[in-house]
DNA sequence: AGGAAATTTTGCAGAAAGTGCAAGTTTTCT
DNA sequence: AGAAAACTTGCACTTTCTGCAAAATTTCCT
C-alpha cells in the first residue's frame, strides 16, 4: 500500500498520516471528537480544509484511519485460513493474527476507545465500516461452511466471531494484564460448548 | 406513552407520526433517504422544517420512529423474564415476545430494510441506537447472571442474542414463510450446543 | 365565556459538514 | 526544459441542525 516510489506517493502518505494523528491529538484535547471541527484538523496539519476534505470523507474518517487499515487486513487473512481449517478455527485464528497488542500502543487504543465510547458519531462510523467489513466476510465464510448466502448459519458463526473479538478486545484494554491472544481465544470458547453457562476462564 | 388526555397531546402525535410516515413515503419514492432532504418531510406533513426538527433530530430518527419505540418495550420485556427463567431463555423469550410479525405490516418492514441496508446513514442512526440499548440491556443481563459488568461473559451472551434475533429477522423478512417465532427460537438454538457444525433445522 | 399562563410553532441567523468546479502548484516523465 | 499528470486550494453552494425570540395555539382558572 505505501508503495515506497516517488516523492509524491511519500508525501501524500505523510499528509494522510498527519491528518489522522492530528484529529487523535485535538480531539484527546478538547475531550471529544465533536468538539473539534475540520478547520483545525486541517491547519493543524498544514493544509486547507479543502484538501482534508480530499483525503477523508469526515472526521470520523480520520480518526479511525489505520484501524480501517487493520481490518482491511483481516479479510485477507481470513480469506487465507479457511482453506486449511474448520471455519471458527480460521475465525479464531484471523482475529488473533491481527495481534493489535503488538501493532498499537496501548495508550493509544485505550485514548481512541474512550473517545469512540464518548461520541456518537464515531460508534456511527465505525458501525458503518463493521456493516462492510461483515459483508465481504460473509462471502468467505459462507463458502467455507458450503452455506447459501441467506442461511442464517453463516452470519451467525460470523457474528458470534467478530462479538468475540470485540468483548475481548475491550476486556483487554481494561485489564491488560493478560495477553490479548489468550482472551481472544478465551471468549471464542464460550461459544464452543454452548452459551446456557458462563464459561470457565484460565485463572 | 400516547394518553388520551388533552387535543395538544393528541395533536403532537399525529404530528410526530405523520413526519415519520412522510419521511418513509418519500424515502420509498426517491429511492433512498439521502435523496430526501427536511425541508420535503416538513411540507409533506405541513409543518416548518423548524417544527420537523423540534420533534426529531434527524431524518433518520423519524425514520425509525417506531422501530425505537419497540425496542424500548424490550427492555421493559426483558426485565420481566430475568426473574423467573435463566439469562438466555429470558433473552430469546423477550424477542419473540416483541411479535414483530403480528404488529407491523410485512411489506413496511421489508421495505423499511431494504432503505436501510442501501443507507450508510440509516446504519450508522440504527448502530447509535443499538449501543445505547445494548448498554441498558447489559446492566440487567450482568446482574441476573450474577456476574461483574466488565465480565466477558454477560456481553458475549448479550451480544448472541441480539445477534441471533437481528439474522432471525433478517431472514424471515427475505423468507416469510415460516413463523417468525419458531425462526428466532431456530437462530437462539445455534448458540446452545456450541457453533462448531451448522445446527439443524426443522424442515 | 374571557383572559392569563403554559406550550407549541415558526422564521431567522448562524455554525459546521461536505461536494463540485476551476484555477493555481507541484511532481513526474520524456 | 517543458509538457502532462496529479495534487492543492479557494470559492460557492447545499444541507443538517441548534439557539433565540416573536407569534399562534391550547389549556386552565374564575
Amino acid at each position: 500500500m505505501a508503495d515506497q516510489t516517488g516523492l509524491r506517493e511519500r508525501k501524500k502518505a505523510a499528509t494522510k498520516a498527519a491528518l489522522s494523528q492530528a484529529t487523535l491529538r485535538l480531539s484527546v484535547e478538547k475531550g471529544g471528537i465533536d468538539a473539534v471541527i475540520a478547520d483545525d484538523i486541517a491547519a493543524a496539519a498544514g493544509v486547507s480544509t479543502r484538501t482534508f476534505h480530499n483525503y477523508f470523507p469526515s472526521k470520523e474518517a480520520a480518526l479511525l484511519y489505520d484501524f480501517n487499515e487493520l481490518v482491511a487486513q483481516m479479510i485477507g487473512a481470513l480469506r487465507e485460513r479457511v482453506r486449511d481449517r474448520p471455519v471458527w478455527d480460521a475465525l479464531r485464528d484471523a482475529c488473533i493474527s491481527m495481534r493489535i497488542d503488538e501493532r498499537f500502543d496501548l495508550e493509544l487504543l485505550q485514548c481512541r476507545e474512550q473517545l469512540i465510547h464518548g461520541s456518537p458519531s464515531l460508534i456511527s462510523y465505525q458501525a458503518t465500516q463493521f456493516v462492510a467489513f461483515f459483508t465481504e466476510a460473509l462471502g468467505i465464510v459462507a463458502e467455507a461452511t458450503g452455506s447459501d448466502e441467506d442461511d442464517m448459519y453463516p452470519r451467525l458463526v460470523l457474528g458470534a466471531a467478530l462479538l468475540s473479538m470485540k468483548v475481548a478486545n475491550e476486556h483487554w484494554l481494561a485489564h491488560p494484564d493478560r495477553p490479548l491472544d489468550e482472551v481472544i481465544a478465551e471468549a471464542f470458547a464460550n461459544f464452543e460448548t454452548g452459551l446456557a453457562r458462563p464459561h470457565d476462564h484460565a485463572p
